[in-house]
DNA sequence: TTGTACGCGTTATCAT
DNA sequence: ATGATAACGCGTACAA
């Protein structure tokens, strides 16, 4: 390239990295080739003697979800100050798509990798498919959000997803209800686990019923809000309240009951959870529980990047949820 | 690695590749210690003599818009079908981020490039800045999506947003309004030109009246729509229908009008664009403009696919939009 | 069918 | 200060 051009071979390589003193009258000659060609150097090449791409991992469950994009928003931010780049691999939360990219992000030598989603949890999560993020593991550092690998040790940043239903469940209660339903989620699902345990056991500290027929799982999206809360509101007896698993189920909820010309807060009183964009832009605007999406992306990128340095990190970071009082449950005065 | 420990050296690429025939013995011996290494091939490495690296990247501006991510869906699924990855740039909206990130694909050796944002719908943009994509082009396909750059040639693919906004007006129109108002955007911005060029003739050759004190122009955020709506809340005379330059200010607009006690669209319609996931969850659900965003991104990676292989493709693809009327500006009865 | 040797574009280690 | 040269891990003619 601007080897032939000029005179020298590696010297370009210490101009461009100045990893050794050049005399100023070649490292101008040789500039202004760079210039004229635009010159780019092939990172590929430098990677493979370097080991380092400065590429970091991200596999999320669902672009379609704008909590996922608000923590690799967080962590996109971080990444860039650090000097690394995210691969974002979206995997439709498909274990078949999430170990594909996994096998290509470990073949594109990324220095570490984040994992949202999928199979980190899942209640039942078959041994080889765990065994497989172990593996990587051993080569290449990774941090969970919101998840775990069951039996094995890794660093993890989390949500306190159990105090954010606690608070939830309280914040109804302080109101006044007594009749509180839970709507969405799946049993497949640790999230949904911790957060209906949390449920359960605020209600029975409170000596309120927990009741079967109002608790209606199913999955995370608006259908579903939708759909459940339809059935909810054809019971004869119906809570006063209802606790969703995330702000998705919670926008559905709250179709089905203004569709039905039920009033929302009035006579039915909903929250979300994540605290997507979306609930401040709802109408009734969502009450819901705030997982601090951009810390969670932005402290997972920072313990992963001081494990890709070999340093020490925290096993286990939990975040403090926040709750966040809006119309669906609470009408200004 | 498993050359030492076997007896070859490059029938493992053989074996890997397929490219040439091996026996069959060999070929399980070979397997055996893979599958026991649990040997990964160095993609940088392999990508360094093929020249090819089935990188594909994509700069869009914002990841906290959902249009963006539908388009990018589309993309991606299309991309995996034909052996490539997407990676995923959000720009910010920041052009020094997008030259940053430009220079770092180029260098990355993506196969191709698509670009959705910024510069390539600037009103002004700098010449050093389309130039930059242009000597970019002389190397690695680029695709544009709803923009251009201005003076040279390149592929694009782009919905009709003229005839988008066409839609909405005559649908106002077809609804009884003659007193019509526009929101959002920016008029650094060539969609927002083009909408508003459309408003403009639409109007016109309706003999409706154009006034400028029903155009509130700003950004594409939900805040403006609020604020904007705000304004015109609070004129003596203002309009029955307002379109807004997307699904974001609509929703804003809505918000602000349903605060002040207006109803929508009793007292007044409101129209999106974009058909973004939220516009069907909010309520009411809001009428507005499809630009099929998963066909967007599906297209523009086909496109971008015959361009690698060297094949000619089309240099304009026009999507038609679809009006998608909701509640926003016509209850069912 | 399989092994040898060179090249891909860099960086790093020696010399000079 | 700068020029050779050996890696890095893989594909691929070419030879065997």
């Amino acid at each position: 390239m601007a080897r032939e051009a000029n005179v020298s071979v590696a010297t370009v390589s210490r101009v461009l990295n100045g990893t050794a003193p050049v005399r100023a009258s070649t490292r101008q000659k040789i500039m202004a080739i760079i210039e004229k060609h635009k010159f780019q150097p092939n990172a590929l090449a430098r990677s493979l003697v370097n080991k380092r791409t400065g590429m970091i991992g991200v596999l999320f469950p669902d672009s379609s979800n704008m909590f996922f994009s608000e923590v690799f928003g967080g962590a996109e931010r971080a990444a860039l100050k650090l000097g690394y780049t995210l691969f974002l691999c979206n995997t439709f939360s498909d274990p078949h798509k999430e170990s594909e990219y996994l096998h290509l992000l470990c073949e594109r030598q990324v220095d570490g990798l984040i994992f949202m989603g999928g199979r980190i949890n899942a209640r039942q999560c078959q041994d080889a498919l765990v065994q497989e993020v172990i593996d990587i593991q051993k080569k290449t550092p990774i941090v969970l959000i919101n998840g775990t690998l069951p039996g094995h040790p890794c660093h993890r940043v989390k949500t306190d997803e159990f105090m954010g239903t606690q608070l939830l469940v309280r914040h109804f209660i302080e109101l006044g209800h007594e009749r509180i339903g839970f709507l969405g989620g799946s049993l497949a699902t640790t999230t949904t686990l911790e957060k209906l345990q949390a449920f359960k056991e605020t209600l029975h500290a409170n000596q309120l019923p927990y009741r079967q027929d109002w608790i209606r799982l199913g999955d995370f999206s608006i259908a579903c809000g939708y759909q459940r809360m339809e059935q909810i509101l054809a019971m004869q007896s119906r809570p006063t309240a209802v606790v969703c698993i995330n702000d998705y189920v919670a926008i559905g909820a709250i179709k089905a009951a203004l569709t039905r010309g039920v009033r929302v807060p009035e006579e039915l009183a909903i929250a979300g959870f994540d605290d997507t964009q979306l609930s401040s832009a709802m109408n009734p605007e969502l009450t819901t529980v705030s997982q601090n999406s951009d810390e969670l992306g932005r402290t997972a990128l920072a313990i992963l990047s001081r494990l890709i340095q070999k340093e020490k990190a925290q096993q286990l970071t939990v975040l403090a949820p926040r709750l966040i009082v809006r119309q669906s449950t609470q009408r200004e005065s």
